[in-house]
DNA sequence: GCCATATTGACATTATACATGTCATTATGA
DNA sequence: TCATAATGACATGTATAATGTCAATATGGC
């Protein structure tokens, strides 16, 4: 196999990959109610403190609409609660409740301690190279999607 | 960033270098009449010449019924047609006609330009070992969840 | 302060990419 | 031969969104 014929393998991993990533995550969600998508808002919330429903849009690149399902699903289950925005009366700003934090840190916790069980087994330098082409990758792909 | 860090990224990057890889594959299939699917029933048949809808549902590792709907699209365009299958009578056999074989090839053949061109900016090695992780990563987050 | 324009939440509709269920029709193999 | 499996066809369900629209409100230039 050829190095183009690599590369071209190497891309079409990412499906299988992030399948495999994604069955993990709902496999360490069990028993908590979240979905991998409310668990991607928490985890916004955790990495941000608070942020808007627009602000949350933008980090997860999906709609502002869908994301205020998911934000509300959070409200109702009283994980996330609302604050003033001293900037935006109408636009409230959402922010972790307690028990949204304690859920979503201990949730991230035991992807991290997963995760770091696979680090350990794999060689750094190499986990480094395959992050470097990867967002490489990435970047390319999308200047060329610009180009055309 | 530390190991773990890397690794955690590396994984969730696998959502953005899918999209960013179908984007790019969309904008090559643009005018072909394709869409992403269809050209991977395509392309699974240029790789093995023809098969069952079962066994190209396999390879896909997608449910039957949906593939068959896929090959239903491109037997109507005249992409693929049926062969009599020697081992079973009612599951005929796939092929590509001389339209769909002609398709697909130009289509992957410009894929490959395209995967050619970046590979040319980036390390062999570094492809390689990107490569590898990747593939271990998958292998060892479906053991992990066939252990959960 | 006024007014055109943008932002936001809410809700409805549509789309995509599948999975699931079922049935009748064969096909297979013990 | 006969129970069981495989297949195509079709209907329905589901998750993950995008898109469209509206009313309420904010913002920013004048």
């Amino acid at each position: 196999m050829n190095e183009t014929d690599k590369l071209y393998r190497l891309i079409w991993m990412s499906r299988p990959l992030m399948q495999a990533a994604e069955a993990a995550v709902e496999q360490g969600l069990d028993g908590t109610g979240l979905t991998v998508r409310t668990r991607a808002v928490l985890e916004i919330l955790l990495a941000h403190d608070a942020a808007t429903v627009p602000d949350i849009a933008q980090h997860l690149e999906i709609k502002r609409q869908y994301v205020q399902v998911m934000v509300n699903e959070t409200l109702a289950e009283n994980l996330t609660c609302k604050r003033d925005n001293p900037r935006h009366k109408r636009s409230t700003i959402i922010a972790l409740t307690d028990k949204g934090r304690a859920l979503i840190e201990d949730v991230v916790q035991r992807e991290k301690a997963l995760v770091a069980s696979l680090a350990a087994e794999l060689d750094a330098g190499e986990i480094n190279t395959a992050l470097k082409i990867v967002e490489t990758l990435i970047d390319k792909l999308k200047t060329q999607a610009g180009d055309g």
